[in-house]
DNA sequence: CTAGACGTGTACTATGTCGTACACAGTACG
DNA sequence: CGTACTGTGTACGACATAGTACACGTCTAG
């Protein structure tokens, strides 16, 4: 279902074929990790990395680094202080949003950001 | 800042005041873990426990699970499983709340629960 | 006065996380 | 050719997590 590194490597291969420096190799050195060591996490024989490896290969990569912590089974850091500081206010949001559909959470957001709260 | 421990500590003995079965022995026993663990843990001489026996914890003090957690520097992981189910969705509806205050995300609450979404 | 409950000190361990180091065989190109 | 880059296999390691096991001195109630 997760398929992290699949879509690591199905993303990074996309890119390959209109820039030649987007090697297996040339991405992980730019990440800083070990070619061998994206190898296996494109190939999934070990784990996702850490959240700050994650993030620096979505922005290597141009693709959200929400999107792909979560594609790791992770939450951003930043979120989880947010929660941690009002637990019972974030806790209950976001269990009533559980069963909200999409586009009324995106109305919400939009509410927030727009509003004069 | 935190104070997992002592509030664990505080909290226990605050009910062991009125009755003498919430000594560390047998909340220990309770919860199911080694009295000398939960000793070391109210002292904090370890790290906060795993979220399952966090939980146990709480529900042996009456206390909510979710602030306990959030002491221990950590979130509730079906929390967390929402957020990584619509993760651009949720990552920037906290992000917009982080500055919001409480009284107005209390309000937003219970807008979502009571209205017609 | 002693049996049981109390909290605590010390030692140990299994499992997970997050990688590095290095060698290897295949391929492309100039 | 050869050299330089490609992806990958194997081995290994440091550190964190989440506790258990057991002995010890103390206190207290019958």
């Amino acid at each position: 279902m997760g398929g992290f590194g699949q879509f690591v490597r199905a993303r990074r291969e996309r890119l390959l074929g209109e820039d030649r420096s987007y090697s297996l190799r040339q991405v992980a050195r730019r990440i800083g990790v070990e070619p061998s060591y994206l190898s296996k996490v494109e190939r999934e024989q070990v784990p996702p990395p850490s959240e700050e490896t994650i993030v620096r290969l979505a922005t290597a990569l141009e693709v959200d680094p929400d999107a792909l912590l979560a594609m790791a089974g992770k939450v951003s850091s930043d979120l989880q202080e947010a929660i941690r500081r009002r637990p019972q206010l974030f806790a209950e949001l976001i269990r009533e949003l559980k069963g909200v559909p999409d586009r009324a959470v995106l109305r919400l957001v939009r509410e927030v950001r727009d509003g004069d709260w």
